[in-house]
RNA sequence: GGGCGGAUAGCUCAGGGGGAGAGCACCGGCCUUACAAGCCGGGGGUCAGAGGUUCAAAUCCUCUUCCGCCCA
């Protein structure tokens, strides 16, 4: 026997560790099999599971417990991903308490901090996925920094260098100060910010005068080199080719021209800062113009500078703008918007300088990937995601990949410190020179951009560049879920790299789900104290609650608006279950079953509850098919509860009072219960396998690894849904009616069905225990014919009139009241009905099946009214 | 500036040419032997606005307003 309602804590925990054991999460390799993969969206190894994290894999979940169940092979690779810049700020945070920077403790040592950091903490996330409950094949897990993904990292590094894919060079890059690195365009975040724009003043070396331009960062005119101006600004014609004299410096600078100066902004004479602005970068390699460079990696004034050298960047801004002030030299400032980038990880204001870096020419790689998404050989669902990706794809820039921090997978390369050689290498180490013999060589302190072992992912966690059986087997993979936010992080560059170096697509499916918010549509931030953590959720509702209320809200790409109220709605749903399974085993106990029933045999409800049962299965499958996974969620639910619990188990116990149907109503529960907790095993899979546990005649110890439900067409049966339509409408009647008089308790009423034909009244008169139960009447007769007495309520039903025997207790009024509205109703309706049915054209041009509906709700509708008006006018002679 | 979504019941959303739907919330009644975390009944909508296409528009097209997000 059951408990009386369903405690998560006392079973999750079990049954995790029994599948665990069970090896139910591991591929078989079976080749009979069909083979279903999905890798991972490696979470960050300093990460703790947060409620995107419940979300993305809890659909994983579903998909992989689905296809298991249906008879695939399934690898899930799990793993984490190293996180460069924000691990090793967080090391650095660590040691900063015991007053220690990176450069104090050295490469070496730092890095063996991080390590056992990660030893320590990086396991945590794992923990915490097992805890929702996923499936993941944990034999394979990886680490993108394990001996074998490094590995697969420096291959790619060195395929690419030999295939002059990869270059290093001089570059205006975005550089954070804080983090001390290089930031791919990718990692700035912009933002809007109230600023400055002040106007400058540069006079013209021949005296006769300025130029005025305007600057939201005056301490970068320290490195100009030029002023620009439209060819097409007639205001400046004359100016073109003059020189000027840079103040405060007193550099000479030219005034070029160049088209992609916009006229309107400021003066129209822009300043040229080639080493610090991306805009200026590009123009002065046009124009051939020296690269001054003032600020340096700290955010400090260079030696360039002169006398501001030194000075951190926001200082010499206002050293600047003062010292120019006294100069005469400032014309104006004025307040100005403006967009400011800032690094992703730590939020300072990154400054583009120049620095020397390695890239990746992208071009030739996005080629293929393009056409693989084209070409429909890859899927994005939902499908609208292809634009962006497209767009993305078609102007795509060269990446940055080298980083100038610590923990990472180290550039491959190392520099003869004799002939200056550039040796890049698969080895760990290199001792020699190729060309000179050398054993001067200095290694690349640069490491590699996270992304770059991630974008190996898919093949990397198989075993390449061995040929492994995982990869033969389970590459590609079918489906990567993730979010929309790191399509071009992530996702672009797995199938740029598994292109080109698999020679195959890494995925079949790209499954783009939805952010999750708060209630109010923002984004869930520490900082905003709106973060839902869903540890906690689970400690307050189960797991299966959050699984549940995740996937349901999941509609496909919308944001999710989640609102702790709604888990605790559906852990209602979850103990529902429960309570539904303790039922049936209750009702079977000391019956032995056999797991047969003759359908023939079967009384109405038994047939109609196994039709829909098909149906619903036909459903959710076919949603989970479709990825539309809140859909197959909510028909499963609906099922259940409203078919199942909410008429199927009421009339059961009326079944099984009868001898003659008792055996085979408790065969029925059992199998529509068994059928809907394997329905419901991938959306809940603790609460499913724990019922499971306690059931008779199971097909398989255990649920996770029970056969899916497959439809059964011999089990659908319109006929006796149609038929139990017309029961639901005649007991639903028969309880509103009670319900307006506030007469729920009272069972002494006599009912009347006056059914229109003979089959309906067989059908009710066969059915009579149930309308009686379920509606809480004593007597309920069925005939042909009837005319009202005073007293009475009569109902018009689809195929029918139901009368109610009030006698004393009726309301005129109200029922007067009741029935105009009523009428009001069906006259709307029928004026539409009659308006397109007088519609000549409509006659002419709708189709044939619409024409027949319509006329057969004219005909309903119009039986409807006059019935009601019959009533109606017997109600008023009543009143008389 | 460019692009993509969205606007449907009090809230969160589904539906995507042929009778306006769900969950939650709300109101009323029930301790009915699985479940009060429950059961039964009920109210509530010019489907953002304007125009168009169509026999027929919440649904397709155009414009407007407002709200998100992405890119520059």
């Amino acid at each position: 026997m059951l408990d009386k309602s369903y405690d998560p804590k006392k079973v999750e925990e079990k049954w995790y560790k029994i599948w665990e054991e069970k090896g139910y999460f591991e591929p078989t390799y079976d080749p009979e099999k069909p083979k279903f993969s999905i890798v991972i969206p490696p979470p960050n190894v300093t990460g703790v599971l947060h409620i995107g994290h419940a979300l993305n894999n809890s659909i994983q979940d579903v998909l992989a417990r689905y296809k298991r169940m249906d008879g695939y092979d399934v690898l899930w690779v799990p793993g984490t991903d190293h996180a460069g810049i924000a691990t090793q700020n967080v090391v650095e945070r660590e040691i900063a308490k015991e007053g220690l920077t990176r450069h104090d403790l050295g490469r070496e040592k730092f890095l063996e901090r991080v390590w056992k950091w990660k030893e320590q903490y990086g396991g945590r996330i794992i923990q915490q996925l097992k805890k929702l409950g996923a499936s993941c094949s944990w034999k394979y897990e990886r680490f993108t920094m394990d001996e074998g993904l490094s590995r697969a990292v420096r291959e790619v590094f060195v395929r690419l260098w030999e295939e002059g894919l990869i270059y290093r060079g001089d570059y205006i890059i975005n550089w954070c100060p804080r983090c001390q690195t290089a930031l791919a365009d990718l990692e700035v975040e912009f933002e809007n910010v109230k600023g400055k724009l002040w106007y400058l003043k540069y006079p013209l070396e021949d005296g006769s005068g300025f130029i005025v331009v305007a600057t939201t960062r005056p301490e970068t005119m320290l490195g100009d080199t030029a002023v620009a101006v439209n060819p097409e600004d007639e205001r400046y014609k004359n100016f073109i080719g003059k020189t000027l004299v840079l103040p405060l410096v007193g550099r000479k600078i030219p005034v070029i021209a160049d088209p992609e100066v916009d006229p309107e902004f400021g003066t129209g004479a822009v300043k040229i800062t080639p080493a610090h602005d991306f805009a200026d970068f590009e123009i002065a390699k046009r124009h051939n113009l020296p690269f001054v460079k003032v600020i340096d990696e700290q955010g400090r004034m260079t030696e360039e500078a002169g006398s501001y050298a030194g000075l951190d960047r926001f200082e010499a801004r206002k050293r600047v703008v003062e010292d120019l002030k006294a100069q005469g030299l400032l014309e104006k400032e004025e307040d100005y918007d403006l967009v400011l980038g800032h690094c992703y990880r730590c939020h300072t204001v990154i400054e583009p300088l120049i620095s020397k870096q390695w890239f990746i020419s992208m071009k030739p790689l996005a080629q293929p990937a393009i056409a693989a998404v084209k070409y429909g050989f890859i899927k994005f669902v939902p499908e609208n995601w292809n634009n962006l990706y497209f767009d993305w794809m078609y102007n795509i820039r060269d990446w940055c990949i080298s980083r100038q921090i610590w923990w990472g997978h180290r550039i491959p390369v190392w520099y003869c410190e004799e002939c200056g050689e550039v040796i890049v290498s698969r080895e760990d180490e290199v001792k020699e020179c190729p060309k000179c013999g050398s054993s001067k060589l200095k290694p690349e302190e640069d490491v590699l951009d996270t992304w770059f072992s991630s974008a190996l992912w898919p093949f990397s966690t198989m075993g390449w560049p061995e040929k492994t059986k995982t990869l033969e087997t389970f590459y590609p993979t079918s489906v990567l879920v993730t979010s929309f936010d790191i399509i071009f992080f992530w996702v672009a560059r797995m199938i740029m790299m598994g292109l080109h170096f698999m020679g195959q697509i890494p995925f079949r499916h790209v499954y783009i789900h939805a952010l999750v918010r708060d209630e109010k549509g923002q984004k869930m931030s520490k900082s905003k104290g709106n973060v839902i953590d869903p540890l906690e959720m689970i400690e307050k509702y189960g797991t299966d609650a959050l699984r549940f209320t995740l996937i349901a809200l999941a509609a496909q790409g919308r944001d999710i608006k989640l609102a702790e109220s709604r888990i605790e709605g559906f852990k209602h749903f979850i103990n529902k279950i429960w309570n539904a399974s303790r039922f049936v085993l209750m009702s079977l106990e000391g019956t032995e079953l056999s797991g047969k029933f003759d359908v023939e045999k079967l009384p109405l409800f038994s047939k109609w509850i196994l039709s829909e049962l098909q149906k619903s299965i036909k459903k959710v499958r076919q949603k989970l098919d479709e990825f539309e996974f809140d859909q197959a969620a909510m028909e499963a639910y609906h099922f259940f509860w409203n078919k199942f619990c909410d008429w199927y188990i009421e009339v059961s116990k009326i079944y099984m009072k009868n001898p003659e149907f008792e055996r085979d109503t408790k065969e029925v529960l059992l199998r529509v219960l068994k059928d809907s907790l394997k329905l419901l095993h991938p959306f809940v899979p603790f609460v499913t396998e724990e019922i499971w546990s306690k059931l008779p005649l199971k097909e398989s110890e255990h649920i996770i690894v029970a056969p899916y439900p497959v439809v059964d067409t011999s089990l659908i049966s319109e006929r006796s849904e149609r038929e139990v339509s017309l029961i639901q409408e005649v007991i639903v009647g028969i309880r509103s009616v009670k319900s307006d008089y506030n007469l729920t308790s009272k069972k002494e009423l006599k009912v009347i069905f006056k059914a229109e034909n003979q089959t309906s009244l067989e059908l009710l008169e066969r059915e009579k225990e149930v309308v009686k139960t379920l509606s809480r009447i004593e007597e309920f007769s069925c005939v042909l014919e009837h005319q009202r007495k005073k007293g009475e309520v009569s109902l018009v039903l689809s195929q029918g009139e139901l009368f109610v025997d009030l006698t004393g207790l009726i309301d005129v009024k109200k029922e007067i009241e009741r029935l105009t509205k009523e009428k009001g109703r069906v006259e709307k309706k029928l004026e539409q009905v009659s308006k397109k049915l007088s519609n000549r054209n409509f006659l002419e041009r709708a189709p044939k099946e619409i024409i027949e509906k319509e006329k057969r709700i004219k005909a309903e509708m119009e039986e409807k009214l006059a019935k009601i008006e019959r009533y109606l006018g017997e109600l008023k002679n009543d009143d008389s």
